[in-house]
DNA sequence: ATTACATATGAACAATTATTCATATAATTA
DNA sequence: TAATTATATGAATAATTGTTCATATGTAAT
């Protein structure tokens, strides 16, 4: 009996060395896919929705999407870590909009996925 | 000392009232999440690049990637789920391929986002 | 039939993450 | 200055998820 390796031997050489060439760099994968991470829960994809109407403030964020202030709170500064949404202070209260128009291509996309099945 | 509720009173009410006629249903919204947590995920997105290039097959994918069979294999049958991916078969091998090239549009939004910081 | 190879999958484990609760901060008003 | 309101945040908990390991399935070749 042979020394079994299980592990996949490369079969198409040629094809796997041109693939890796054309492979973007390990971090801007990273980037990508934390960027993505930011779309892919609902609480989050809500209060995108929300804001692509209207600025909002955090009470009236929370009462749209049904939740608490503490969790629109903490999902707000996940969306401002990655500059998905900016905000601006008028007193008491902050209003939270989205930061630039990549976030409505993207839904836009998503969306448009979902619909075709 | 009055009863505190500490959470948010409606701040402006007709604002409110329009966004949440907008508001998608919760299903789709539930869906889209979904569909961009399949994009969470470095060596899903690895994936998903190397097979822009070429249809490839799962040892040369897991080559490409650099990560076992396996975890290539557990990849691959959620990305088949959400149906981004589909395969043929070949003898033993089974050859994946991109499902539509609405992925490649989502994929080509995320990464201009992440370009412009 | 038996062996070898490509791929799939179940269970276990570690890591990540969303929410809740309690409390802190910052601005306004009495 | 003290009380109130809007928002933020740290810690704890529960749930989800990606990888690994072992093994199963399916196809081809000997």
């Amino acid at each position: 009996m042979e020394e079994n390796f299980l592990e996949c031997t490369v079969l198409h050489e040629e094809i796997v060395k041109k693939v890796k060439q054309k492979m973007p760099e390990d971090g801007f994968i990273y980037d990508l896919a934390e960027l993505f991470k930011v779309f892919a829960d609902s609480t989050r994809m809500k209060i995108i929705y929300a804001l692509l109407e209207e600025e909002l403030c955090v009470c009236d964020i929370a009462n749209i999407v049904g939740t608490t202030q503490s969790a629109i709170s903490h999902q707000l500064r996940i969306l401002k870590q990655s500059k998905l949404v900016k905000f601006r202070r008028e007193g008491k209260i902050i209003f939270y909009s989205l930061d630039d128009d990549h976030i409505a291509q993207i839904v836009k996309k998503g969306s448009e996925h979902i619909e075709e099945l």
